[in-house]
DNA sequence: TTGTATGCGTTATCAC
DNA sequence: GTGATAACGCATACAA
């Protein structure tokens, strides 16, 4: 039987509810007194007893994030962020792997104080819930119920071929990516990506769009190996995912090509591990640890004060310049 | 403010004490009363108050995960079929991402019943717990203070060249694998290999050994474009895991090789996902769904049943035989 | 078969 | 400043 409130105060000398409010650090106890108790209580080995702070509190001070599909590695570095940001904060973080059912129904008997959702997949609309829920994923009719952080993979696409075409001259760019109906993320990236060339005035040629079927090393490998097989090479390729891109620069080694003089290759996805690729890799995106940050931000926002509105955030993509893009050469 | 059992035995007509009963289908109570109070609850949307269960019960039905290394891929399988694997039984699971103390530290507050924890990494030494915690990961004299499910690599290494020796003839066998001396397992998985040849009477030529220095796709598919560029090939190849595995296929395809007529292939890690690569591969290991039951069984064990003594499980490997692998030429 | 009383460990509201 | 005491929602031994 592990110790409570009721025994250090037994030996302290004191009541069960002066050690409590030491404990809690209130301003009602004297110092000396609450230093002694503080004393007893380490030296006892105390520790709350979670279910009756809660019990009577109402709070959990517990954040669930729910990522059905783990297998998935995408967001994993993202989840290590989320981590860490909450480990800044009093709250806590637990994970749910399960489908979004059984999620939500278990952190509903965990009586989490909140939920972040990682929503990938179009077709799973949810009801309103009772407790505060924040969808990370993209913005749109669909999901009118809760508030969005939404990392903007449309103003990215325009970004990066803003920097391609304004500031390098590239015209010939073709896109490499997962064009998977199912994903939601994928489907922004891609129209983004036309909608940015078109807004440019810059024409596609038709085997410049790859899908690669998939979202890991081998599908931007064979992507990419794919393209390259038309002898129209594109001077700029914009790659869909920070795994594909590295499939991509696999691939294009591969050929003898140089990267950036031949061709240039930007990425999405804006994590520290770009840096790292074998050449270092010009990307755009949010970065992973300012998405984190605002999630995490939004999340306690919503517990904290019920009352806010559904809303959307959309975040800023930031294109981080490294060494896999180059001027077209006139 | 949610309805409690109070108000259910209001508009029922029965004390709460009878609802509590009725709730928990006990003997105790008349059918007709129970199904009465049980018909109110449900229209009134009772949700048992978790924390209240637990103060009272000292149990929270709540099995903790560790798992400090996320965003190392090849683990997620696993942790979906523990995920499954529990779901079947009363308990739930939450996963915590954080290094193993903090994640230990949460935990506690949690108040779990118990904690399984994946093991990859050879400096973090525990010491004991108050709970129950079972270990995944390898049994050696580190760690002896508690339970340890094993997958056995050494005995499955031993089937994979016994299998291609033995059975096909293969005597020049190829390891490509991570030789990183922080990750027991692929440690284990590489003496395995050495210590199986060695078994066979079967000599290793140096090139035959060759470090990915790391578990993803690409890593295995540089491995073998330097295997291959020796011209004293292999006649076997045994890969270190799913995702070396599949960038081998690919860099043998690439040397315009035919798998298995060429070379053969047996990959470590008994995952359904082996069946769906670009050539179903031979594989070895203790199939993932048995290794989430037994790591699922005995941590509940553990938890039901506390003066369980440390004991070690080591699993038996199974050989999946695919389209791989073929005899040997004479 | 049902109801009453008690306690789980805490916090909070009072008195003293 | 400090100490009783009443909640919080539930399970359960015991009484009716």
């Amino acid at each position: 039987m592990s110790v409570t409130i009721k025994d250090i105060a037994k030996i302290a000398g004191v009541s069960y509810s002066t050690v409590s409010k030491a404990l809690n650090d209130s301003p009602l106890v004297k110092p000396t007194t609450k230093n002694r108790i503080l004393k007893v209580a380490k030296e006892m080995g105390y520790e709350p007893n979670f279910a009756a702070q809660r019990l009577v509190s109402k709070q959990t001070k517990i954040i669930g994030l729910i990522w059905p599909t783990i297998e998935r590695v995408v967001l994993s570095t993202l989840v290590t962020n989320i981590s860490n940001e909450i480990r800044k904060t009093p709250y806590s973080m637990i994970l749910s792997v399960e489908p979004i059912p059984a999620s939500l129904e278990a952190f509903k008997r965990f009586q989490v104080d909140g939920v972040i959702l990682f929503d990938e997949n179009i077709d799973i609309l949810i009801e309103p819930t009772t407790r505060p829920l924040l969808v990370y994923g993209v913005a749109d009719k669909v999901n009118k119920y809760f508030p969005i952080v939404d990392p903007n993979h449309e103003q990215a696409m325009l970004e990066a071929v803003n920097y391609l075409y304004s500031d390098l001259g590239h015209t010939k760019i073709a896109y490499i990516g997962d064009f998977s109906n199912s994903d939601r993320m994928q489907m922004e990236k891609l129209k983004g990506f036309k909608k940015a060339m078109k807004h440019f005035g810059l024409s596609i040629a038709p085997h410049f769009l790859i899908d690669t079927k998939g979202l890991d090393w081998y599908d931007g490998y064979n992507a990419v190996s794919k393209l390259l097989e038309n002898s129209n090479h594109p001077t700029a390729i914009v790659g869909g995912s920070y795994d594909i891109s590295g499939g991509i620069i696999r691939g294009i080694k591969e050929k003898k090509l140089q990267i950036p003089n031949d061709i240039s290759i930007i990425s999405y996805d804006n994590i520290p591990q770009m840096a790292n690729m074998e050449i270092p890799l010009t990307s755009i995106g949010v970065p992973v640890d300012k998405l984190a940050a605002e999630i995490v931000r939004s999340i306690i926002e919503l517990i904290e004060n019920k009352n806010l509105h559904p809303s959307i955030r959309k975040m800023t993509p930031e294109l981080n310049i490294r060494k896999s893009c180059a001027t077209i050469k006139k």
